[in-house]
DNA sequence: ACTAATTTTGTGTGCGCACACGAAAACATA
DNA sequence: TATGTTTTCGTGTGCGCACACAAAATTAGT
């Protein structure tokens, strides 16, 4: 690998100039710099990142703003690892990653959160855009501060954002069609449940439904659908009494679909001689949900892998801003197949994450 | 981040004598080193790799033997190209990755490219160790050198290799059993197909079928199956000709088993209006199993992300160099479940790294 | 032609660490 | 006590680059 101080030589200039040709600052007269360009790039000059960062010294500071997880609910665990994990790979770039939580139920706290973060001023941020209208205000601050950011995991149009890290949804759905009609065969009669939120839009879930269905039509399978709508997954009891009903009502449903993270919830919720019958799927692989896919109580789950999303948003971020590297405007993550038999494979860059910090 | 000069300053020594301490050189007294050690572990003293590498200067070289690939069986592709990554990627610590391939056929060659290899006076080594007597012999020189080893995608026990990076064949075959239950339902009459090979005893593809059988007799699945074996997968008429030979004697056969990266040029040999009876699952996203994943004649692969392996082993092989950090024994990747549905998410790192390899 | 203003180029220092070398301290021997 | 030996410790330099500042070269203005 050659160095500035020989490209230097070479072009019987000093490393002030290279410097200077490098990274196109003005100062230096036309006729030098093409000269030391083509001395470069015929060269085949590769900057040395490693002594790059050394010498820069220069702090950012990337802020982050995703909710918060709770018992009932791992999901935000894992992105929030990710990029724990991405925190620390980047933390010898000079790159500090702030980290600032909000329930996910709770619009008010999502723009405390957010005020507290923009206290900090940082130089990025990566944030989940869960309630429109409050994205709106925030993003609006960002914009006029000229800060760059980047949306995790949700998908919101309209905005200026540098990229999008998450999942194709309906692919997602259109994949989990696939599966469930390979599960069960001849018998194409569905559950799909649902939650309403009065709370945010997620077209992730609307998205994964219409891919399921498409699945269906594209390959011209007849099959039946019933829908059923929750309006408090907290309320086991309920829950369960809307399960039986429609599973009583609908002999001959052969899966259950829930296009959502919650599907452990539902699966405890159905009668376990009832379950032997049917083949759920779901997505995203919480602790809840990969015990119940152990325990032979879901058969597929589709993950997202959320841990890598986190992790990647971190590291986007920082080529963006020391490399200043465009990020492709949407990355979608892989549609990973996970069962039982393959279980222990899943996510295995998230439990050696766990593992070190544990050591 | 505490520095050692901030270190030596506490401890109201030398920045000499807190490398020392840090790096356990002798030629520090028992009471410094004490004193030291414990500022260093109470300040939480992290090194900086940054700095390391830049200053360390020492250059090490990784040599890797592994297979070729031709336009016939694109395999071993994958992992050189990963391989290629991840070279690029420790190029600014320090580490030159030489490659040396061979002719997968040619035991000859195997020995021939050893010694090209060992001239190079490599620090490490990476290797599909891939013929038994020979792999002897190889690994008595390293061994006698001293020179640490890994080997990649083969395992092959009794050696002190100090990683095995692969696939858990055994598991990877048990969920081609259950996938291939899933596609065929109640007729369970399966034709497995496979090369007797002369040159190697190929462990992978023995452990797949064994996983295979498990998983039917685990659940107490009543099943059939036919073994089929071919002398030359290149010969592709008399393929062609077996194929139909017992298919045609065992009519109720109602899905494929190919245990090894072959499942294309079988798919290929397998008339197309008998192909839409049977549920092909195989091994390995080869350009041209893909290909046939796309078009439907085969239903399902396996993969072992070899990509991601030959990246592994030279990222971990580094750092064993620089950090001395013992990787663990068995490295086993994961079972990608990938079908037609989730094809383009599948082996994102490979596309993303030929596509910058092409810009 | 002689300053002054401006452009162009060169130099020096430091980022955090590794390591060679030399200095000082502690110890040993006569 | 003087001298040699060994142990312990400190200093200086360089890795490749960024950047502030100094110096030189060029141009403009009178």
């Amino acid at each position: 690998m050659i160095t500035i101080k020989e490209i230097a030589v070479i072009a019987k200039v000093s490393v002030g100039t290279v410097d200077r040709v490098i990274h196109g600052r003005d100062g230096v007269s036309k006729k030098t710099r093409e000269r030391v360009q083509q001395i470069l790039t015929q060269q085949n000059f590769k900057i040395n990142n490693i002594a790059r960062s050394l010498a820069m010294k220069k702090k950012y500071n990337i802020s982050v703003l995703i909710p918060d997880f709770d018992a009932d609910n791992l999901f935000w665990e894992s992105p929030l690892l990710g990029i724990s994990k991405g925190a620390e790979e980047v933390l010898s770039f000079g790159i500090e990653v702030n980290k600032f939580t909000f329930n996910e139920l709770d619009k008010e706290s999502y723009l405390k959160s957010f005020q507290k973060l923009i206290d900090g001023n940082p130089e990025a941020v990566i944030l989940t855009p869960l309630f429109l209208n409050e994205t709106k205000i925030i993003i609006a601050q960002l914009d006029k501060k000229k800060i760059p950011y980047i949306f995790l995991n949700i998908e919101m149009p309209g905005f200026n954002n540098i990229s999008f890290i998450g999942q194709d949804s309906y692919k997602g759905g259109y994949l989990s069609g696939k599966l469930m009609h390979l599960c069960t065969g001849q018998k194409t009669n569905y559950l799909i449940t649902y939650i309403e939120s009065k709370l945010y839009n997620n077209n992730a879930i609307e998205g994964r439904i219409q891919g399921f269905y498409s699945y269906f039509n594209k390959n011209k399978i007849p099959f039946e659908s019933v829908s059923l709508n929750f309006e408090d997954l907290n309320n086991l009891e309920r829950v369960k009494q809307q399960l039986k009903e429609v599973l009583d009502t609908h002999k001959n449903i052969s899966g259950v679909l829930v296009p959502s993270s919650r599907i452990s919830t539902i699966s405890n919720c159905i009668d376990s001689e009832k379950l032997k019958e049917l083949s759920l799927i779901g997505f995203d692989t919480t602790a809840q949900n990969v015990a119940n896919l152990k325990n032979d109580k879901i058969t597929f789950l589709i993950s997202q892998k959320s841990f890598n999303q986190g992790l990647k948003s971190v590291k986007i971020m920082t080529d963006y801003l020391i490399q200043n590297n465009i990020p492709q405007q949407k990355i979608y993550s892989p549609l990973e197949i996970v069962t039982k038999e393959n279980l222990e494979f899943s996510q295995q860059e998230k439990w050696q994450y766990i593992d070190v910090k544990k050591s």
